[in-house]
DNA sequence: ACAAGTCTTGAGAACGCTAACAAGATCGGC
DNA sequence: GCCGATCTTGTTAGCGTTCTCAAGACTTGT
């Protein structure tokens, strides 16, 4: 099967089974119109020699490349990778695509971009000049950069936007919109909270938007008020404390913080335990996310479930068929359901005044 | 920028810059011998249209593949996925490879590659002859299967194997050794522990062994005996609680587990409350990995530091300096220290008779 | 048995790039 | 200023595949 140092070319089988080049590719390729006979015969030769098609030769003759893009936030990983942090998304991520990628004999490859505006157009442009890309799966919060939508449109390559519930080009996938952080309310509300806050997400990232305003309709539909129950960070452990501490100082009855990720949460958690507040008995929580690592925090929280790595699976898949069979652009809705665990308890009655 | 649907070829550079093709390569690849006029009116041309070299067409003409291709276990990845746990190790690794791969101009692929050594041949042998990378990361159970390595040598492909200390071919990178467990198992022999038990990883995995030799060095070296005292698992959840079951059944006058990974240490965490036992004045507890879920138990997790990304940065480091300068192998190690958490106490003196 | 197809196979070009060589321009020592 | 050495640029030939097209071998209907 090895053989010494050269790499088997499909020059080698065609002389081992006596046959030109093309009837070789088009075994290997399944093509029709070739006798079963001589199709045998190639197919022992290939297996003899252990032939492997090149993939840089086979995109340099026009064909596919069976790479599938993944871009991230450089930004973000590095900031992941500097705190020491979890991944949570990037890992899920990865996870769903590089699996789903490899049942369907591609590859995936994750570029990390800037955020900044400037460098996006020009780096993005490179890896797909140099990659030729099958498809390109955006994440937040390049889903919705037009930018980049334009230029991935202008080069006619199949794109999923996640995270992005706008119709516009390439496949969408929302990942809950605003129904998610609705949910997530009403369940407190019902559980008799009035006082509910919200930590968002950067400004930057549409699906923070969603989430303020699910959760402010939630509120208005409740008769609740919602000033002042606002705070903002960036996703990681740091600014989820510097939120919740803001919160707590200014909402000395507040009995609810629903979290835009489950790093801020877990954030959250810590600072509640710092003053003396019992979760939930004192002050319930909610995640958003639900990344293995919520499971595993005392007490085990609940969360609105994104689930991240079926959602880059799914896109995967759709890019594959597009790039397979040439299948129009769609919206997809990846349901976002909430997990119940022990971070959420009935509010405490309000103290007699 | 953006022109249209075609791509820019070096051709269109040489066009619009009035020279050759060779001249534009030349300019691309930082050649020497070029004029500086020249070389500005070239860059200027290249700047303009935009163009940036396709790989695979650098690849076919014998230049580099920037491509590290990282293997990795399918199996363990799947039942990362399926079980919905989190990915430690993969995680981990994957974030060190990429942002150090980005950081040179590589890009990093992932091979899932079943443990089943019949196909690992075939598998791994047709990724390579397919993205012919420029080095190969072997992480555990992977690193010392010998069919891999010789694969790998055969075709003269640089490759780092992680977690192995095994001089053989390829760069080495240790993590730790038997050193680690000794280290960890000493530290609670001056705690004043005396019946510490070891949940050791599966068999096939080379540093499972090392563990337990370093847990069984220690504990002589203490005069301790350690019969009853091991169990083992395959690093997963579950079978992390199955070991600490057996262990506590059987000896009622446990007073610390070492786990060989973050996720088994938890699961024994969850058996010990079950029980009513208190994490660390009952029980202490020191994990493997250190990665970043063992900050948010209850209570942090005392732990190895297995510094997985850094590890695998280094080993792409080296690989890429192979590709360019032609290094040698090496065995490299990397430090493996304790993170004293709060799960380590000292032990609670013994039951009166 | 013959014309008009349909199957099967092969030859040659093309994809975008770089290595190897060749030719022309420039330079230095005398 | 002449001759060999050095610098600069261009030309040609692949790298391993697939695509296009053409030629030969077989059918089939009459």
């Amino acid at each position: 099967m090895a053989r010494g140092r050269k790499t088997v070319t499909i020059r080698d089988v065609a002389e081992d089974a006596g046959v030109s080049l093309q009837t070789v590719s088009r075994v290997v390729n399944g093509g029709p119109n070739v006798r079963p006979q001589l199709r045998d015969k190639v197919q022992a030769a290939i297996d003899r020699l252990g032939y492997v098609p090149s993939l840089a030769a086979q995109r340099m003759s026009g064909s596919r490349s069976y790479i599938i893009l993944a871009i991230n936030d450089r930004e973000r990983t590095l900031a992941d990778w500097r705190e020491r942090r979890g991944t949570d998304w990037v890992d899920q991520m990865l996870l769903g695509g590089i699996l789903t990628c490899s049942k369907h004999g591609y590859r995936m490859m994750v570029e990390l971009v800037d955020t900044h505006s400037d460098h996006v157009e020009r780096e993005l442009g490179a890896a797909i000049s140099a990659l030729q890309p099958d498809g390109v799966i955006l994440t937040p919060p390049h889903s919705e950069n037009s930018l980049i939508t334009a230029l991935l449109a202008d080069r006619g390559i199949p794109f999923a936007r996640i995270g992005s519930n706008a119709p516009g080009p390439g496949i969408a996938l929302t990942m809950g919109d605003d129904g998610a952080a609705h949910l997530a309310t009403s369940r407190l509300v019902a559980l008799g909270h009035r006082r509910i806050a919200m930590i968002a997400g950067p400004a930057q990232y549409s699906l923070s938007g969603w989430r303020i305003d699910g959760w402010k309709r939630a509120m208005v539909d409740a008769g609740l008020p919602s000033e002042g129950l606002l705070e903002s960070g960036d996703f990681g452990y740091e600014s989820g404390t510097r939120a919740a501490r803001a919160l707590l100082d200014r909402n000395p009855d507040l009995t609810a913080i629903i979290a835009s990720s489950d790093q801020m949460t877990l954030a959250a958690l810590e600072v509640a335990r710092d003053r003396g507040l019992n979760v939930p008995s004192d002050l319930s929580l909610i995640s958003f996310d639900n990344t293995p690592i919520v499971r595993f925090s005392q007490p085990p929280l609940t969360a609105v479930d994104q689930p991240i790595a079926e959602t880059v699976s799914r896109a995967v898949e759709h890019l594959i068929a597009r790039a397979e069979t040439g299948d129009d652009d769609t919206v997809i809705d990846v349901a976002a359901g909430l997990v119940e665990r022990s971070s959420t308890a009935p509010a405490r009655p309000p103290e007699p005044a």
